[in-house]
DNA sequence: TAGACAAGTCAA
DNA sequence: TGACTTGTCTAC
């Protein structure tokens, strides 16, 4: 045994650390590595290990003296990747805080958080951007061009006419390739150029709107948090302007010399919004989309981290852009349910970007015109300052909502005869209708005449949808697609017949009923291809469409001056639910939809169809505002210790039968079962048992509590993690569960 | 979760 | 006997 002085003698090189490193694994916990011959990384920077016999990018978490491993089952890292931590500070443990309350394996979160070139050990160095720019040869070539080059044509043509400069960024749009702009370099037309990162100029504003006193007011008492933490819930109806509110905070936060964060539910809505800001702001505005390449990707994160962009616009995982000064976060349409990642690593961008905001001394805006009720609830316990936009712009008046009582009625495919005499006459004034149903499609189902036979999904538990125009039943939940059968498989007859009503077969109805009216269908099917999207709105936007028929895609953010009827075909599946959230759900979506009438001087009108016109939902969201009615939503969780009164955690497992997972979930339920003040339900297979050929289940924790789930489920998680059950079957964790799916 | 290895199954 | 499947276990 050494003695103490051996240990301590002075002539002994200085001890490395041992490192705790974040593995890309599934496993809850770091590995131990010892430094060996390298330097020692920093707490922050990427390490390449052995990890069994691969070989992985991790990140050290941090440093220790002693292992619990055994000294000779260390091994020693193989590479240092960074010499300075990847990430700031705050974010970094931003990340282990969150995978330690989301119980989620830290490794993951890594990968889920920082882009895949950074994964996979590239080095976190900005790779210089390029530009292309016009030459004088190739200006003078340009009107001798032969006719068949039509690429080369397009080419210069939009260097002549953007200050002879073809940005990376233009290519997308040329629908081009970098290595298409080759030849012309060679012929010397064009001259590639690096273009030099340079601090953006903040600021530099023009055309800003004329706020009213309620804007003003909103902008002002937010104005008055920047440089530190303040939440702040924005709660506007649609049409109140919200976007030029944060634009004139995000100038404010500019001219501090400060970069800003804007997080937006879904991808559709970024183009307009970039373009909006774009038009606004004189400095580098990043936009993070799906579309873009792991490279591009990188280099945004890059020159955030710098403080070389200012703006930084994007979806949930946009959270994790680190900045070199970050002076505001902004998150849009707080309630959408996109901001919660559903697989994974299962965080909730809105709450982390609380966090992010108190850690780093900024303020936080959450906007919405249909909030949220764990946002109202924390503005009823003054977490959240709550400021209100009740006066749509431009004095617009909100829309006359119309219950339609279609009990006994005739329908003819789905519509009653005075919804579409109300469209009539809309119609007449020559203004635009909008028929709003959540469920595309030609039918939910297909069925056989001669048998009853229904076309089910062979993995799921779930009839499949027709979909006419492409001869095809989709599977909406596994994404099974077969050919739409001739005949019944059971007994041979030819006569199936579609049941029920989805978007396609709306549109059709529509096309009958309005023979010489332009109707136009918007959902996921009809807008696949790119810049499809776009290319309705501008239509709509011009005129050049009468009737929009659509799914909830068409109920976000979107601004239709002309449209002035709203028709909500079928609301009752969405009346009867059995999640507790379904309430919540329906009004912020009947909101939103009726939110789309009668913008600008246009008086608008909204009509839902029922059978249940009784229904406390539809009484109560149009004789009071959503606002009250949130207000009654809160009262009833509260008398229900429901969230956000309760905490929550779903635990779900999935095998290929169903009593492994029931097995499993029992014995985590069994490892849980006596602790005071946890409720544990279940286990019972889920809402859904079969889906895509897995028999899933789940187990409901709830504590009254805040904090208690996390007290609870931490010590056991790893005891769970190592059950034999646990082998058999698939399963997660997910804390603070927003779809019990 | 991935990959490795051991044990089991099957057709000659 | 080897080809292949299935189950179990470990990772620092």
């Amino acid at each position: 045994m050494l003695s103490p002085t051996l240990i301590n003698c002075a002539s002994m090189p200085q001890s490395k650390p041992i490192l705790k490193v974040a593995v890309p694994t599934p496993l809850r916990r770091s590995f131990d590595y010892l430094v060996g011959q390298h330097a020692t990384p920093p707490i922050g920077s990427r390490v390449r290990v052995s990890f069994g016999r691969q070989q992985l990018v991790g990140i050290v978490v941090a440093h220790t003296e002693i292992s619990s491993t055994p000294q000779n089952k260390l091994k020693a890292i193989l590479e240092v990747i960074d010499s300075e931590p990847l990430l700031p500070n705050h974010l970094f443990k931003l990340l282990l805080w969150a995978a330690d309350y989301y119980m989620h394996p830290i490794g993951d979160v890594f990968t889920t958080c920082l882009p895949s070139l950074l994964n996979k050990g590239e080095p976190a160095q900005l790779e210089p951007e390029y530009c292309w720019k016009l030459t004088a040869d190739g200006q003078s070539a340009f009107p001798d061009l032969n006719k068949n080059a039509v690429k080369q044509h397009k080419i210069l043509l939009w260097a002549i006419d953007h200050q002879g400069t073809i940005q990376a960024s233009d290519l997308e749009q040329l629908e081009l390739t970098p290595s298409q702009l080759k030849p012309l370099v060679e012929k010397g037309w064009l001259q590639k150029e690096v273009i030099k990162p340079t601090p953006t100029s903040h600021g530099q504003t023009s055309n800003s709107l004329d706020l009213n006193p309620e804007q003003r007011h909103a902008v002002e008492s937010m104005q008055k948090s920047i440089g530190q933490f303040q939440g702040f819930l924005l709660d506007g109806v649609t049409g109140s302007g919200k976007t030029e509110v944060y634009l004139q905070l995000i100038e404010k936060v500019l001219t501090n010399q400060q970069q800003v964060l804007v997080l937006v539910p879904e991808i559709g809505l970024t183009p307009q919004t970039v373009q909006r800001f774009k038009r606004r702001f004189d400095c580098d505005i990043a936009m993070l989309h799906s579309g873009l390449t792991d490279r591009q990707r990188l280099n945004i994160w890059l020159k955030a981290k710098q403080g070389l962009t200012s703006i930084v616009i994007g979806t949930r995982s946009s959270l994790f852009t680190p900045f070199a000064n970050l002076g505001l976060i902004v998150v849009d349409e707080e309630h959408d349910v996109s901001y919660k990642q559903q697989e994974g690593f299962r965080y909730s961008a809105r709450d982390l970007a609380i966090l992010r905001a108190r850690d780093e001394q900024t303020p936080v805006v959450l906007g919405s015109a249909t909030p949220s009720m764990e946002s109202m609830y924390n503005v009823n316990q003054g977490k959240l300052v709550h400021l209100t936009l009740r006066k749509r712009a431009a004095n617009a008046k909100p829309p006359h909502i119309k219950v339609l009582d279609i009990r006994q009625r005739h329908l003819n495919n789905g519509l009653s005869q005075p919804l579409l005499d109300n469209m009539q006459r809309h119609l007449d004034n020559g203004n635009q209708c909008l028929v709003f149903l959540n469920r595309r499609g030609f039918a939910p189902s297909l069925m056989c005449h001669g048998c009853g036979w229904i076309a089910d999904c062979q993995r799921c538990d779930k009839h499949m949808t027709l979909h006419l125009q492409q001869k095809r039943l989709h599977c909406h939940h596994c994404d099974k697609q077969v050919f739409m059968p001739k005949q019944c498989p059971e007994c041979g007859a030819e006569d199936l017949f579609p049941v029920g009503l989805g978007t396609e077969r709306l549109e059709q109805a529509l096309i009958n009923a309005f023979p010489n009216k332009k109707v136009v269908r918007i959902d996921r099917d009809s807008t696949r291809r790119k810049q499809a999207m776009q290319d309705y709105v501008t239509a709509i936007k011009n005129n050049e469409v009468d009737i929009l028929v659509g799914t909830q895609m068409l109920a976000k953010g979107h601004h239709f001056p002309n449209l002035t009827m709203v028709a909500v075909v079928d609301i009752d599946g969405c009346l009867f639910s059995a999640d507790f959230r379904a309430t919540e759900r329906t009004a912020q979506l009947l909101t939103q939809v009726a939110g789309r009438a009668g913008r600008a001087d246009q008086p608008g009108e909204v009509v839902i169809q029922t059978h249940h016109p009784e229904h406390p939902l539809l009484l109560n969201l149009f004789t009071q505002d959503y606002q009250s009615l949130s207000q009654q939503i809160l009262a009833e969780r509260e008398a229900g210790m429901l969230p956000p009164y309760a905490s929550m955690a779903l635990f779900r497992a999935e095998a290929t039968t169903l009593q492994y997972p029931m097995q499993f979930l029992k014995d985590v339920s069994q490892s849980l079962h006596q602790i005071t003040g946890l409720d544990c339900f279940g286990p019972f297979p889920a809402p859904m048992a079969k889906r895509a050929g897995k028999m899933r289940a789940q187990l409901l924790c709830q504590a009254q509590q805040r904090g208690l789930i996390q007290r609870a489920l931490k010590p056991v998680i790893s005891n769970i993690e190592q059950l034999p059950s646990a082998r058999k079957v698939r399963w997660s964790i997910d804390i603070d569960p927003q779809d019990p799916f």
